[in-house]
RNA sequence: GCGCCUGUAGCUCAGCUGGAUAGAGCAACGGUUUUCUAAACCGUGGGUCAGGAGUUCGAAUCUCUUCAGGCGCGCCA
């Protein structure tokens, strides 16, 4: 109806209006066809005699009158009214009302308005912790959104592919490796642990699990951790060197296994969460700044060709050359390579891999870092317009109204697997998702774990659970489900079937502007709107043919529900 | 100092690619169950959409500005 209605309109611009054709252009492109908010403004709005109206000078009434006439020559339109500063609103025959529903639900992937975003390749780039320790809250979040985008996107035609990008190559493995030896041979206690390793649990499981062969001797110990610098970074370094120099091939085991250990940890989680990553990139596998044929060297060298210089003996990108406010170094005067070097090389391979869009998912402290990537990859020669940048904000957790600690000194915190375990996936994601990414989220697990009325994950499950027991109630009595509505002079579901009707747009807002929220405040909606139905109407004692149409109605309502929770990796319930 | 984000009901927030009387939940008060799941529903009160100016037929939404709060500005990752 939607498709059928809107052509209307464009005929209309195009043959009943004496308009220049810019003037025309400009109409087509600005006026919207939209379901309305409520029934008394009919069925499908138009702000077109607005638009034209205001570009031509005149009157709306003036433009309106020709269009209600065109409207009104179609059997699916019952009447059409003027309203308002001058939207011209549409009323439909029951019949095209009920069919247009019909439709939505026989043809779920026949999606309104799709035809207006040409089908692309998306890579979803998100969540890419660190492999130094378990996820915690703060990555959940970016899972839960990362994941619901490439849902929603999937869902709107678009091919999707999702990647972890794992920084497997720095410092940090180094850190990670260390910690675990001084575990391993038990070298300080808590009080004198280094400030700068790794203090969690999670590394003493690692310790207790690794399997190596090497023995220390006090005094070896004893030389290892002789005279080292006070300040905890340089510690931390010192130390590394010192054990590496010592026996350099069990350093690599001990890498090797550390950061095997902490990566399938990781996917655990994330398996649990319900997040699939099609691929998991290592920054390793670019290769070193030594290797002239490595991924890095080439794109370094692609760089260096016209865009950088050396100044104090490192190399520099001039970044400032496309929107920088700096520029920013790529090989520091020890010959290594900057964190951006290997992001650079990172972004040319993904821009290489053919996507039309590439989607960073980055927490919302490195958006500093935006403006240096967009201009890296203007260096490369490709358009920042390719790459989307979405922050995600850190969640806080509340508890009866007091924050919880997300970490403390002893290397504690609340991990995504206890929250997983806590509230469970489904609830997690939800609130995960209440609210825009790169807003602060308050999130209280008080609230997420409890059977009230305060908790909205539930609200929405409840809606969907009552029309499956009512479902099973209906059947039991011998009864089955109608396969379409009959012209039954009852319009209590009406205002229903209009809010469900309205999923296909929010849906397409939720991927085009990446705001899976959306969703989550229209399943409260349809949740409220039917919740009020159940309280009014009786049922399963309704007259036939009403109780027909209303069985009609509510297994639009369930799959448009379910739909919803699923686009959110949230499974509907049947019952609670 | 520069950049980004935020400011909507007592609280937590929707609405922001301009549209019809600014919405919801919680909190407060008062109701609804011999009937399909009361994890529900109904009603009442509560707003200078931070302040000011501008653009427009029309502004919470766009522009400018002031104020208040948060974050980011490494040869860290």
């Amino acid at each position: 109806m939607y498709n059928q209605i809107l052509s209307s309109l464009n005929e209309f611009v195009d043959n009943d209006l004496s308009f220049g054709s810019d003037q025309k252009k400009t109409l087509l492109n600005k006026h919207k066809l939209t379901l309305t908010d409520s029934l008394q403004k009919g069925h499908w709005t138009t702000n077109l005699c607005l638009i034209a109206s205001n570009l031509i000078k005149t009157n709306p009434r003036d433009i309106a009158s020709a269009l209600i006439l065109r409207l009104e020559s179609k059997p699916e339109i019952e009447k059409v009214e003027l309203a308002g500063p001058g939207f011209v609103n549409i009323f439909l025959t029951r019949e095209a009302f009920f069919n247009q529903l019909d439709d939505a639900y026989n043809n779920p992937n026949s999606f309104v308005g799709s035809s207006r975003s040409p089908k692309e390749k998306i890579q979803i780039e998100f969540v890419s912790a660190n492999p130094t320790g378990p996820l915690h809250v703060g990555h959940g979040r970016g899972a839960a959104y990362g994941d619901a985008i490439g849902r929603i996107l999937q869902r709107l035609g678009h091919e999707v592919s999702r990647e972890y990008y794992v920084n497997d190559a720095g410092r940090q493995i180094d850190i990670l490796a260390c910690s675990i030896f001084l575990r391993k041979f038990e070298f300080f206690d808590d009080d004198a642990f280094p400030g700068s390793a790794y203090k969690g649990s999670y590394i003493l499981d690692i310790a207790e699990t690794l399997e190596i062969d090497l023995v220390l001797t006090q005094e070896e110990k004893e030389v290892l951790i002789d005279n080292l610098p006070d300040n905890d970074e340089e510690k931390i370094d010192e130390l590394i060197k010192r054990i590496k120099t010592f026996d350099s091939n069990n350093w690599s085991l001990l890498r090797d296994f550390g950061l095997g250990y902490v990566i399938k940890s990781i996917k655990k989680d994330l398996t649990e969460f319900k997040v699939i990553f099609d691929n998991w990139f290592y920054e390793s596998s670019l290769g070193e700044l030594a290797d002239k044929k490595s991924e890095i060297s080439l794109a370094l060298n692609q760089v260096k060709k016209e865009h950088a210089y050396e100044k104090d003996g490192a190399v520099w990108l001039e970044s400032t050359k496309f929107g920088d406010d700096k520029d920013r170094v790529i090989i520091r005067d020890d010959g290594r390579g900057t964190y951006l070097s290997a992001d650079l090389a990172y972004h040319r391979n993904k821009l290489d891999r053919g996507f039309d869009t590439i989607i960073n998912v980055w927490g919302s402290d490195h958006h500093g870092y935006i403006r240096r990537i967009e201009a890296t990859i203007e260096a490369m020669g490709y358009s920042k317009k390719q790459m989307k940048v979405q922050l995600v904000q850190f969640a806080n957790l509340f508890e009866n109204g007091s924050k919880v600690k997300m970490s403390t000194r002893s290397g504690n915190f609340y991990t995504l697997k206890q929250l997983i375990d806590d509230i469970g996936s489904d609830a997690s994601r939800f609130y995960y998702l209440s609210k825009q990414a790169d807003q602060h989220l308050d999130f209280d697990i008080g609230i997420a774990r409890s059977n009230s009325k305060d908790n909205l994950y539930y609200y929405v499950q409840y809606a969907h659970a009552r029309i499956c027991s009512l479902e099973k109630k209906y059947l039991e009595s011998g009864k089955i489900l109608p396969s379409k509505f009959n012209n039954a002079n009852f319009d209590d579901c009406d205002k229903l079937l209009q809010m469900a009707l309205g999923a296909q747009f929010i849906i397409k807002s939720a991927g085009d502007n990446l705001q899976p929220h959306l969703i989550v405040y229209y399943l409260r909606d349809i949740a409220q709107s039917f919740h009020q139905f159940y309280n009014n109407v009786n049922i399963l004692n309704a007259e036939e043919l009403e109780q027909n149409n209303i069985l009609r109605a509510l297994m639009i309502v369930k799959s448009v529900i379910a739909s919803c929770l699923e686009l959110l990796g949230i499974e509907p319930l049947e019952k609670m």
